[in-house]
DNA sequence: CTAAATTTTTAGACATGTCTAAACTTTTTT
DNA sequence: AAAAAAGTTTAGACATGTCTAAAAATTTAG
């Protein structure tokens, strides 16, 4: 048997190495986690044992195919969750986070499966991020993050690559979500800010949002 | 913070007093969460000093006010989920339990008023029993146990108060399920248990069946 | 290429919730 | 009303997952 804690390191281990390649620090695990050095070795010993992860002392951490296959399935469950959360609860999208990390950790494939039929097999969550098939596949889309497209390019918010509230807010704020069409106007070389136009109106706006926007190009 | 292993303490309290006037014995809640007595009694020091029971060594206990606010939330949920479960994922009435047993515990108030409203404020779950409203009020109900009632009356299946699969497996086995029609054909006095006719065959079950069945006459 | 800084691991402690075995109350029987 | 039976609590142990402080390994800098 699988444990919530133990979930959850699967899960932090895979988003960090999603966005960095290669073998996976264990500061860098108790940062996205939000626990100390010292926890994060303790639990990779155990998590190892189960054959869940291959690690190395002092020489980071990787997923195994059987965590692997865990860690996906948690990410799966979380955004199906999320997804019905806001188009049956209608919740808003900044405020499913929270309760979709403790719905995740429901333990059912039936009921899983057939929330994804409940849902119509959706293939991205309300964030646009892609939802894992049953069988672990991970729907794919052509877009890249907002920092990088290049001036005077147009294109179509797809998705974001952050759940947190205070992120979610700001893009409402600026009057951001998924479909809004973005013009890249300028980028600002030193700080790596960008100015963009959304609508009529111009907006200027952090790399740090900037990169976590997914765009399609048109 | 209330934990989890505190509401199915105080969810099993309930459960056994509602069944049974008076103090709640230390072995009963053993019996009814699948626990050591030892256990049992230092959990109840716990809630004590929670305030969620009132409990005296040797004695027995009850529920305080506010643990009694818990415990009902808690079914609540729990309900709530099981309706959800059948209405809408199409699971079958005894498949349920065991996910809901899970998803109770999700905390989240928002939650479950928003689930509430989607499936309309029911009243009662899909085994008949009431579901408490958001103040705690329980939908009462003019129906009694088939055990009880007299030789020659008819009456209709509105509920059944076990929550467990092979129960609910042999009532779909004997064709009843809510709202099935049922005559009282004959008491046994040896064993109490009874003879009924469902549409136009007889059967004979025990008082152990009879007992959980809720029948408002005719 | 050492020395300092950083990262990671170990050691020891703690909280939660569980267990068995033994001790203690209460209830039932004779 | 004492003895036996049943029920309950305490004592001591264990598993999980966390923490801080100290030790060890690795990386970075001078």
């Amino acid at each position: 048997m699988i444990t919530l804690a133990e979930e959850n390191y699967l899960k932090a281990i895979l988003s960090i190495s999603l966005n960095s390649d290669g073998k996976v620090s264990t500061n860098a695990i108790a940062g996205e986690i939000g626990t100390s050095a010292a926890s994060v070795s303790d639990m990779l010993k155990k998590l190892q044992d189960k054959k869940l992860v291959k690690y190395k002392k002092y020489k980071g951490v990787s997923l195994t195919k059987k965590g692997n296959s865990f860690a996906t399935s948690v990410i799966r469950k979380h955004r199906l969750w999320e997804t019905f959360l806001v188009n049956n609860l209608n919740f808003d999208w900044g405020e499913v986070h929270d309760v979709a990390e403790q719905l995740e950790h429901i333990k059912s494939e039936e009921l899983v499966d057939r929330l994804d039929a409940f849902l119509d097999w959706p293939k991205f969550d309300p964030h646009g991020e892609p939802i894992p098939t049953k069988d672990g596949k991970i729907p794919t889309t052509n877009t890249i993050p907002l920092n990088k497209l290049s001036e005077g390019t147009n294109g179509k918010v797809m998705g974001v690559t952050l759940d947190e509230k205070p992120f979610l807010d700001y893009l409402t704020k600026l009057n951001i979500s998924i479909g809004t069409e973005i013009k890249l106007l300028e980028k600002i070389s030193f700080d790596q800010s960008i100015s963009i136009k959304i609508g009529n109106t111009k907006q200027h706006i952090s790399n740090d949002v900037a990169k976590h926007l997914l765009i399609k190009t048109n």
